[in-house]
RNA sequence: GUUCCCAUCGUCUAGCGGUUAGGACGCGGCCCUCUCAAGGCUGAAACCGGGGUUCAAUUCCCCGUGGGAGCACCA
């Protein structure tokens, strides 16, 4: 197979904001798809709005990207750099007729809408310089440069997702293709921008459909080849309404910050909206793998953190130890004020793993829970460990100290030792461990008891136990 | 308003004319158990409504209803 017959995809945000749920989707399918074809995945920014194109938000999505493990094929292709270009291709069509001059003025477009709007009509550009002589206009006067689109027939896209979406062409107006300020507009700078990039495959966010349709004219005024479409359909909130900060339209970085991993992410991602029998659990390779446009779904899907959270779950349990911990310590670090952890706690911390992530949904819970771990010294009890360790306990804690100093400083010996001692006071080993837990956890519950006490250490567990024997 | 899209358990979805409508999350119960999890078993839970087409519609068509998106010299 040659070069130019494998597929070229492409994600092109607009660097108005954060990379967002819904962005960091798009940008998914298309990366699976490029790695799953052997097709390349190039990064285009669509920053051709001065106003609210900022250079911090350029960095927040590229930042985004990498934490998602999405890599694009070479260099980021800035739009607004390519401007010279569109104007080119806007006078090629203004020269073969394909577009003309329109000097209407904004007030009197804004009057035109407002009509259109009390007749109860689709507001849109009525074509008024379309076959007017350009002589006409006062000298000198400003204007815009709009396609002169088809008005008969119908513009067809046929979409991987949707099926054959047919739009009337009398419905769609000329639309502009360089500002009074000669400027590009959107519009056209992606019809060239994806015909120069040699893009073979557009798929994005649904809400673009009808834009699709509109430079498809484009697209057929200029000769060039049509790529295959695929509207992803939108991610909705918890309610069904638009995503919004509230409920998670959130930068991935605050996905990162809540303790997600980045291939839950992808995972979870994947399966919003794109689906494989009743696989759920699908690690990013097998997703290459089985990754298809077929498969994707046609109604919005609504974000669910209870479900990502237990995706969650499961990737950072099967996560080895060590990374978890690099994870922790990094994610620790990156606290304000930063928390450094020292070799010993970190030593702790590994060998208490396998018993930590079994219960940790997220990385944030992750530290939270294991705090005991790599923090020294006597612990403060929460409500519930306080009422664990009541006088009674207390007594029954100083009782059975003197079986656990006797004994190897391992899970299993002091299991045995905790046991055989309650056995002989005729009591339960829960009666003897839920009170040896609040005073070394300062918590109700935590990864099992014994083996928390080894990871600990005989003197920094026996610290923390005599505390609590009076 | 208008154009376009969508519609299976609460949620994510499987289904591609004939199924006891399946799985996952969440929820309930049981088991396991030093707590909490995890895990295993198990229960409740869905085809938006109305017309067609067909021997047969969740599935195909139309209408309605509901939700969403677009309608800029924004992207």
């Amino acid at each position: 197979m040659t070069q130019s017959a494998k597929p070229v995809l492409r994600f092109a945000p607009s660097p108005t904001g954060m990379l967002h749920i819904g962005g960091a989707r798009t940008a998914l399918f298309n990366w699976l798809y490029a790695r799953h074809t052997g097709g390349t995945f190039l990064l285009r920014i669509e920053d051709t709005d001065k106003e609210r194109s900022t250079p911090e938000a350029v960095a927040a999505i590229l930042n985004g990207m990498r934490w998602m493990g999405l890599d694009w094929d070479g260099r980021e292709v800035f739009q607004a750099a390519r401007a010279g270009r569109h104007q080119e291709v806007a006078q090629a069509l203004l020269a073969a007729g394909r577009a003309y001059r329109c000097y209407a003025t904004a007030e009197e477009l804004t009057a035109m809408r407002e009509e259109q709007k009390k007749a109860g009509q689709q507001m849109r550009y009525d074509g008024r310089w379309r076959d007017r002589d350009p002589r006409e206009a006062p000298d000198g006067a400003p204007f815009v440069v709009r396609l002169r689109a088809d008005t008969e027939g119908e513009t067809i896209v046929h979409d991987q997702v949707l099926g054959d979406v047919r739009f009337a062409n009398a419905q769609m107006d000329d639309m502009v293709l360089l500002r009074s300020d000669g400027s590009p507009t959107y519009m056209l700078a992606v019809v060239v921008d994806d015909f120069d990039m040699g893009i073979t495959h557009v798929i994005r966010g649904a809400d673009h459909l009808n834009n699709a349709g509109r430079q498809l004219q484009i697209i057929n005024a200029m000769g060039w080849p049509v790529p295959v479409y695929g509207h992803l359909p939108l991610i909705n909130g918890p309610d069904g309404a638009k995503l919004s900060k509230r409920h998670g339209a959130l930068a991935v970085e605050a996905y990162r910050d809540m303790g997600y991993l980045p291939e839950t992410m992808r995972n979870y991602l994947l399966r919003l909206g794109w689906s494989h029998g009743d696989d759920e659990i699908i690690p990013t390779a097998q997703a290459i793998e089985w990754f298809n446009l077929e498969s994707i779904g046609k109604s919005a899907a609504r974000m669910d953190f209870k479900k990502l959270d237990n995706l969650n779950g499961h990737y950072i349990r099967i996560t080895a130890d060590e990374t978890l911990v690099a994870e922790a310590v990094a994610f620790l670090e990156r606290e304000n004020p930063p928390r450094i952890l020292s070799d010993k706690a970190r030593a702790r911390l590994l060998a208490a793993m396998p018993g930590v992530k079994e219960r940790a949904k997220t990385l944030l819970e992750l530290i939270q829970g294991a705090e005991f771990l790599y923090t020294d010294g006597v612990r403060v009890l929460d409500e519930a460990a306080a009422k664990l360790l009541g006088p009674e306990a207390r007594a029954l804690l100083a009782a059975a100290l003197p079986a656990l100093e006797a004994t190897d400083w391992c899970g299993p010996a002091l299991e045995a030792a905790a046991r055989a001692h309650a056995e002989a006071g005729g009591l339960k080993l829960g009666q003897v461990a839920q009170p040896l837990r609040a005073a070394l956890t300062g918590k109700a519950s935590s990864p099992p008891l014994f083996e928390m006490m080894a990871s600990l250490g005989r003197e920094e567990s026996l610290i923390r136990l005599r505390a609590y024997t009076a």
